[in-house]
DNA sequence: TTGAATTTGTTTTTTTAATTAACTAACATA
DNA sequence: TATGTTAGTTAATTAAAAAAACAAATTCAA
């Protein structure tokens, strides 16, 4: 993503000029702090041309001079800071039915957060939602804003920023970016929710050991996997690669609105954890959740997942089958694949190793046995700011070429 | 794989350069012949510096002036032709029993064949039988050698050109290129047989339409598919990407040797095939290969293909039943990537749409209705060649940017 | 038939970004 | 205090693309 020169295209001085620019950014970014005579060491680059790139990351307020270094001997080396608070950015993250927001600095810091319900809202009425959670994180801004990043759930076309489809949002061929770009005079970036926290999970988190290849798994109220192939985002032909929640699970399983019977998502997502949860509490009253369902309430995934944590023992057995059903359509991707970094995130990601063991079961026991001691498979320890990370990714990639 | 510069490196101007080197001989080789005016015009270079490449490629023998171009208007245009014969590569496919090498012009158009049968020389002896056929085509040349590019078996390490493990070749971390290299003093690629295969696809075939991503399943003794992402080979972690060979498609099938019951291989390659049908002949007068087998010959490949063009109604439900087992452990890997190029190759695809139909028709029902329709199935065009071709195309791509 | 227009390809000049080399600054140490 | 060492800057050099100018070969129109 960081490519500034493809290979169907001339190559120009301009590119090397830029590609050594975001180059020495990114290591500032990533060392910070350290000398000029440092960075030329690193990148190879002579002192001189270090001098001169980061006069003008000085003029931009990108970096910072912030002392002197003590050595041995010798001049002391100045130290330059990445000046994370010179620009900030809008990420948004609309895959579930409360849209998020949240106004960030340059390290992904949040410093503002807004939430709207969307409260059955669709079609234009959504759109005019994120256009409100925008203007809201505008106003608070306190430096120039490098851009707007945005996770939307469906099949994104990242390149143009439409929305191909967003079914929940009632969105179709949504040219969301030119109209938010237009609207905000701001560059905006947007991409599929799982996708994104594929990416916050490489280059927030997996980065750092040269890992180039993982695939995360985004379990909610929807399930979608993001697939990070040599360090960026796969999109696949259609641009919906990881779409796995229509993978049918289960032959006999129960009948599916896409026509299938036994889809993953009908069969270990969040909601059928409150369909399943709901039968066995009904039928159940040594369950905790026993009086709520009798109350006629609508099991959510927090009270299941507090029912859990009271160590409610009818909550195990369901969701070890959900992480069963996750695992098995996991190990044939992960097989085929050689994939060896596996991450579980979203809302289900909470019931941490409850969800993980039957997984990891699930995995190991189909996957090549040579191949199975390389296989980590991890619960994601981003959290639920997963997507608004991805989004700053994004922008911050695409703008600076930093993370 | 044609990127010159990496983003985790510095740029130079050399690197400009030789990118549009690259970049300028990739548009002669592929719109042979071609004028320097409509270069400049195509990559947008200036003619000036269109001008100083091409007197190097001259220089190098690599183009030719063919002649002048009528327009209508204007100095008539010089054209330039890629000097397909101005190099020679050898290439070698070592995935089946009996090695084959080529030798061949820039274009990939076979010059020389050898072939070598193994007799079950194993390790080293079969190292040795790489050397003499290297030696044989050597010998043939009459152009200056470009490099060597191998396909072989098994898992390999294409950056070290290691042979990482070919169990039939009973090679294990064999350090295969740095053992050519010196002994030869060319350059030598290698990767595996399968990814090559896939490799060859892409540029020979595909490219062509602009498709980025493909998957290509070899089938024949072994089983295994090619993977290009982005139009590149994707490699996976341990550098086993595509091995689907183990993938269990039957948990009630035949053990295999790697501990699992029913994997592909064991349910769908020839060998398998071979001896179901050695079975149903057996037990079945009326099919062409009773006698066969009364005899007590082992079927071969070519045996049953032959029975199968002289309509023996035996054979049929034998393929179609690898070719259910094939689109059930392809449909997983081809949904959930949202891959639309699929192609069959290997002597198992010699069956054609006997094997084609029962494969689409397992992958169409087992995948998400609305992209069914984008899925592509075939049997590739490109032969038995197409693992030389693959190889080719590596030593073609890495030492000139083309194809 | 001649000259204008057009297109190609080369040559010359300019620009730009990196490198090289030389230099100044600031420190430790002997 | 002189010397060596490292940091950072400045000036000169180099390389590659772009821009500009030009020469060559053709068509077309008067």
């Amino acid at each position: 993503m960081n490519k500034v020169i493809s290979a169907s295209q001339k190559a120009t001085r301009e590119q090397t000029k830029e590609h050594n620019k975001r180059f020495i950014l990114k290591m500032i970014y990533e060392r910070d702090p350290i000398s000029r005579a440092d960075l030329a060491r690193l990148t190879k680059l002579t002192r001189a041309s270090i001098s001169n790139v980061v006069s003008a990351l000085l003029e931009e307020d990108m970096v910072s001079e912030v002392g002197l270094a003590k050595k041995s001997v010798g001049k002391p080396p100045t130290l330059l800071s990445f000046n994370k608070d010179a620009r900030q950015l809008i990420t948004l993250d609309l895959a579930s039915d409360m849209f998020r927001g949240s106004l960030m600095n340059l390290r992904g810091e949040v410093l503002e957060r807004v939430k709207i319900s969307l409260g059955g809202r669709r079609g234009p009425a959504a759109v005019e939602q994120v256009i409100a959670l925008i203007e809201q994180l505008q106003e608070r801004a306190t430096q120039p804003l490098l851009g707007i990043g945005i996770g939307t759930p469906g099949v994104v076309e990242p390149y143009q920023g439409v929305v191909k489809s967003a079914i929940n949002l009632n969105w179709t061929e949504l040219p969301l970016r030119d109209l938010l770009q237009e609207r905000f005079s701001l560059p905006v970036y947007l991409a599929n929710d799982a996708q994104l926290a594929a990416l916050a999970q490489f280059l927030f988190s997996s980065n750092k050991d040269g890992i180039q290849n993982l695939i995360l798994v985004k379990v909610g109220r929807g399930i979608g996997a993001g697939i990070i192939f040599g360090g960026e985002i796969f999109f696949g032909d259609g641009f919906s690669a990881g779409e796995i929640g229509h993978v049918v699970v289960d032959p006999n399983g129960k009948l599916c609105t896409c026509g299938h019977n036994g889809c993953l998502e009908t069969m270990a997502s969040t909601r059928a954890l409150a369909e399943q949860m709901s039968q066995i509490a009904a039928s159940n009253p040594s369950s905790r959740l026993h009086q709520m369902v009798r109350d006629g309430e609508t099991l959510t995934s927090n009270a299941i997942l507090q029912a859990h944590l009271d160590r409610d023992f009818t909550v195990q057995p369901v969701i070890e089958r959900s992480g069963r059903f996750l695992g098995g359509a996991m190990a044939h991707i992960v097989g085929a694949m050689n994939i060896r970094h596996i991450y579980i995130a979203g809302s289900m990601a909470r019931f941490g190793d409850a969800l993980l063991e039957p997984i990891r079961q699930e995995v190991f026991r189909r996957s090549y046995p040579a191949l199975i001691n390389q296989i980590e498979i991890k619960i994601s320890e981003l959290g639920a700011d997963i997507v608004l990370l991805g989004a700053a990714a994004l922008v911050l990639n695409f703008e600076l070429g930093i993370v």
